[in-house]
DNA sequence: GGTTGTTGTTGAACGCCAGTCAACAGCTGC
DNA sequence: GCAGCTGTTGACTGGCGTTCAACAACAACC
């Protein structure tokens, strides 16, 4: 309600940009990305339809932005704390995305397991993040004695892929303890990012 | 070109309806599902647009239609030899999606990675895919000594998409030989499944 | 072999929605 | 208070999913 018509017109380029952002963001809890059109925004926004493609050159290209914007608080509710011993410092990444997703389930699914096909840019999005989290990832545990070739990148990959699912999987039951889920995610990664079965 | 133009009317239900199912899911193979209209397929098949309603109620039901029927053909395709040990029916259940996704990546992406999140009814085969592939390897590795407690069952869940996601990715690089890839997979489910870290 | 009934099939019509564009109006500087 | 810049509008267009009443192919029966 705070920003449907409280002020009605004429916000500097960015504010308006940022509005409509933020608003598109603030509607995926409750309605899936596909489901989120251009009228509605609008609305929401007490502004015409029209303007959101002075902002946005397509509405694609807005549910990238919007995408973006929620990947990009995603990797900031998990960065790890570089001041920790690197297997705490894991485990804080992985609870922070735990809330994350706890939080925003529904916006979440929407936008991570959403439209990763129809749109290029949309899947480069995607890969961006993953390669992001795996990065980093790689790099707060580098003093645990992590070789990084092929193998490991891969490991790592499938291991982000693993701890999504177990994570929206256990929130459709929490047949676990929290702290149970967090233990499995750790010591997967554990045993699978160094050399899995030979270490 | 099969299909195109060569009987011109009057098929009978079961036919008809299986030649547009088929027709989707190889189209698949260049489109992405949301780009599958209704008018391509109708044209490709050379019947009317509204034909095709009175075999599936709406677009979204065909869609689902599509993914369902390759669905299963994925679950066909990596059917464990119940005949062989746990592990070596559990490597060939493997190597069986590594062909199956490099013969269909764009339409596995466009599919098992795709439109998840839009319709319910939608996720709901994806959830039963899974499910199914994760009910199976639990029973075909149940002489292995896997327990099938919360733990175990989202520890499936999560190996499956370890390997999801570390096929698809290993496709898009290659760095690693296919055996390789496969030793990763299996000595992953072996850490992760039965007791990871402890075992 | 013509007639009739059943039913697979058509194509025109409708409505919704993404995207366009020329006109409008709020703000700033003179 | 006037002028010019630019954020904003709202009507218009085209495409596409969806509906539905009419049509036509095929089979059965006389």
């Amino acid at each position: 309600m705070s920003t449907v018509a409280s002020d009605r017109k004429r916000l500097p380029p960015e504010a308006r940009r940022a509005q409509l952002l933020a608003l598109g963001v603030r509607m995926l809890a409750t309605r899936t990305l596909d489901q989120l059109s251009v009228e509605e925004i609008a609305e929401q926004a007490g502004v015409s339809r029209g303007l959101l493609f002075h902002y946005f050159s397509s509405k694609q290209d807005f549910h990238v932005a919007v995408v973006r914007e929620t990947s990009r608080a995603m990797l900031e509710a998990t960065e790890p704390d570089p001041d920790l011993p690197a297997l705490e410092a894991l485990r804080g990444s992985v609870s922070g995305f735990v809330d994350f997703v706890s939080e925003n389930r529904d916006a979440y699914l929407a936008l991570l397991r959403g439209p990763a096909s129809s749109d290029p840019a949309m899947r480069q999005v995607f890969d961006a993040t993953r390669s992001a989290m795996a990065e980093r990832t790689l790099r707060a545990v580098a003093g645990f004695g992590v070789a990084t070739g092929a193998r490991e990148r891969l490991a790592v990959r499938g291991w982000i892929a693993f701890t999504e699912e177990a994570v929206v999987s256990w929130l459709t039951g929490e047949d676990l303890d929290r702290d149970e889920l967090l233990d499995l995610v750790i010591s997967a990664f554990v045993v699978l990012a160094p050399s899995p079965v030979a270490g």
